[in-house]
DNA sequence: AGATTAACTTAAAACATTTTCAGAAGGGTT
DNA sequence: AACCCTTCTGAAAATGTTTTAAGTTAATCT
């Protein structure tokens, strides 16, 4: 998972980014509002939070502009104690949740979940491509033949797959997405998931298979039957 | 649309009312009980938000007297983490559905919607899963070897597998749930708790497992007879 | 064709999560 | 005070996942 923070306030922001890294998010910091809007739409990110107040452009402004940008980045903002008002302008403006400082971390982790999973878990339970069907729900991958539970990792990469069924995937965009950042695993493992992501899939007798391409990535593709 | 709102917490209910007049709601705020089932009683509202902690009169108290003169308008009632068991007793007064805080406004939103477009929800007062129900009123988990009254935390937590049978609940969900951000406990207690639910559900006879789903959370399956 | 590189497979090792237990702490009741 | 019950902790064992490592196959290039 990757998250956009953007906070001035030093001290807190680096607090912030080795809470946020302890809890297997990739992390970019950023600490003004220009840098924010620069970031979220050069790069895709899971998520961003955002403090309202910030240099050249407050938080409220940024996610106005990510929004008339088309970006439905999940937004937490955060303000200060003082800033109610804000808060609801903030809302209005595009934000999905508000957390007031100071807050517990703790919190802060099960809001960021919270507007994670909101995301694609509510508009759209389940991915299907041919007759392999993915549910978000359950985790379970099916096909004609029956379903199977997918481990975790196992499930990420699919449905970065099952998403983006028409464009290559690259091994860096899943060890990106999947692994983070400062993983330390080799490019090995996503082979090896790959592999058995295969696997799975000729069992459950689908028609569909992941061709890889070579020097580029992983794209999901249609067997003839 | 008209709401009332009861909560005692000034600057969250200033919050709320702008939030929801945004919203095209008509806010109504009162901060006691009093005044809240007055404002009920005197004009007709499509749906109440009652803080379950107020002063002169609690929520439950609220509802408990709306219902009890016969008007069955919507009620969302609020609680404060360290208050489940009460939720649990605002079901059972007359609420329609609760929310606990600290929660997100969009959530709230969602929840004001779901009560204003459907009433009999609430109502059914037990959950079943194959051959395992569960009695919200009197914490009665039966199955066909007889029945087990469940403790407080058991019953939060299979009560969240049972209505959300068909969802992989993640571990980090249940503590937010059921023990809320302030808690200490660690991650363990929830292992516990499924270890305890399992063998009353075995005892009990029921068709019934939960499965783990590693590094993801538990479902509710149907065991093969 | 042969060399070179990238991709794949497999099994075992390493690691993490889950299960279960026993016991302790705390509340409430008799 | 003695008891029961719920809840929580810590630890050891069980089980599953993830990674590593090493060998194999396939594609591409000269």
């Amino acid at each position: 998972m990757r998250l956009l923070l953007a906070e001035d306030e030093k001290m807190l922001s680096e607090a912030l980014v080795e809470m946020l890294t302890h809890n297997n998010y990739s992390v970019d910091a950023v600490y003004n509002g220009q840098d924010a809007i620069d970031y979220l739409l050069g790069a895709e990110y899971d998520a961003a939070v955002l403090d309202i107040m910030m240099p050249l452009k407050d938080g409220i402004q940024v996610v106005k502009e990510l929004r008339q940008a088309g970006k439905n980045t999940p937004v937490l903002m955060l303000t200060a104690k003082s800033q109610i008002e804000d808060r609801v302008e903030g809302l209005d403006s595009g934000a999905d949740d508000y957390l007031t400082k100071p807050f517990a971390i703790k919190e802060l982790l099960a809001r960021i979940r919270a507007i994670t999973r909101r995301q694609p878990e509510l508009t759209n339970p389940n991915v299907t491509f041919r007759d392999l069907s993915l549910s978000r729900a359950d985790f379970l991958l099916s096909g004609p033949n029956g379903e199977v539970r997918l481990a975790n990792k196992e499930y990420q990469m699919i449905e970065m797959l099952m998403t983006n069924s028409r464009q290559v995937i690259s091994t860096e965009r899943f060890m990106e997405k999947v692994w983070g950042y400062e993983s330390e695993a080799t490019i090995n493992v996503v082979w090896v998931n790959i592999s058995s992501l295969r696997k799975k899939i000729a069992e459950l007798g689908a028609h569909v298979q992941i061709k890889a391409a070579r020097g580029v990535g992983y794209i999901l593709e249609a067997t003839d039957d």
